[in-house]
DNA sequence: AATATAAATGAATGTTCATTCACTTACAAA
DNA sequence: TTTGTAAGTGAATGAACATTCATTTATATT
């Protein structure tokens, strides 16, 4: 290396990328399986075929792990909601792609979800810095734009998101449920889901 | 004791019913405010001010713990739920004292109910038998019956659930959350809840 | 081919864990 | 007051835990 040269260009070993995807994902499963008390480092590492010590190349300890998982699988779900969404569309299109895309987003990541939810309802989410993110300021955008429109009932954001959301995972976690703990008879097609919009939508409506 | 006497009658100190209620109380405070991997069984026995070993004089080991906490809160819950109700009573007067009961058992009980929803979300759910109680057959025949009597839409009966109690919980969780997390501007008034209810019914009826 | 760098490691460390056990204490009945 | 019983205990045990560290390994550049 040039020893004049401004850029510092490091002659080194590169990281192995698909380490770092094994132990995320190895860490959720884990996790999903057997709940947080279930995650210990050592059984990490060899679930990802990894040494003990090369998780902590990645993760500062265990807590910054469990927080990265945690802000990851929230920046995928952000971007696969935010598809083909803008706050200033038709209030029930706007919502109907917002039910498609969390339902898509849930069906190709049902780890990550299950993950997202035992941490949502866990102390752990308090140390972690809820921020106003701009998919957040888009949601709330997308409905204070539909009540001015008049395509949306006037009402507090806390009515509107459990009506409009609250139901929606409802939903989900039944189907969830019945998939791990029984046999499933409650297929969660689009029909299912365009019918139970419907009514949600009569609710809403002003 | 007469030694031909056919009923069995110990001679025995008594258990103090304080030091029971005590574990199971400071348990779910330690879940609620680390998690289930921040209670242990020691840390457990200092702050209920009493030895570990006689933790295991009430439960068999940390599972049986965590499941017996489980089915204690369940039946109190069922007990509050059932005050005043029966499933013949008329669909908006049924669900809105439905409503009525559950908020009265989580604002009672805020501990109780966020480790049980905790529990839920963690796969602890799995090692309970999930049975079809009285409480959960007089829900279900609740809505038939309204069905029956064209108070209620037909629907699938996850359809019913997710509108009629995911709208109730998310607002409950809404609240709680910001009561431990920020500066509570979120308050739950009957009068809140009420208005949710209302639209709520709009989307339930025929 | 040589080199410098960070990636990656396995073994080790000290701590905390769930659980047990030999023992003491309190009490209801005799 | 005595006594049998279960309640209740503190200290001990071995396993599992998170984390660290002295090395080794792979690789991008020279």
């Amino acid at each position: 290396m040039n020893e004049h040269s401004f850029i510092f260009v490091p002659e080194m070993r590169t990281r192995d990328e698909n380490k770092e995807a094994a132990i995320r994902e190895k860490a959720m499963e884990m996790i999903v399986a057997e709940g947080f008390d279930g995650l210990s480092m050592q059984k990490l590492a060899k679930a990802a075929n990894v040494s003990p010590a090369t998780i902590y190349i990645y993760y500062k300890n265990r807590e910054d792990l469990l927080t990265q998982l945690f802000n990851h699988v929230q920046q995928t779900f952000y971007d696969v909601a935010l598809a083909g969404f803008n706050p200033d569309l038709s209030f029930e299109e706007g919502l109907w792609i917002q039910w498609k895309n969390r339902l898509k987003f849930i069906l190709k990541y049902p780890v990550h979800f299950q993950f997202y939810e035992q941490f949502r309802n866990s102390p752990c989410i308090n140390h972690t810095d809820v921020q106003l993110s701009a998919f957040k300021q888009s949601m709330k955008l997308f409905a204070i734009n539909a009540m001015k429109k008049e395509e949306l009932k006037k009402m507090d954001p806390e009515i509107f998101w459990s009506i409009a959301y609250g139901t929606f995972y409802s939903m989900v976690k039944f189907h969830l449920q019945e998939i791990t703990v029984m046999g499933n008879n409650f297929k969660l097609t689009e029909v299912k889901m365009k019918s139970a919009f419907e009514m949600v939508i009569k609710a809403l409506k002003p």
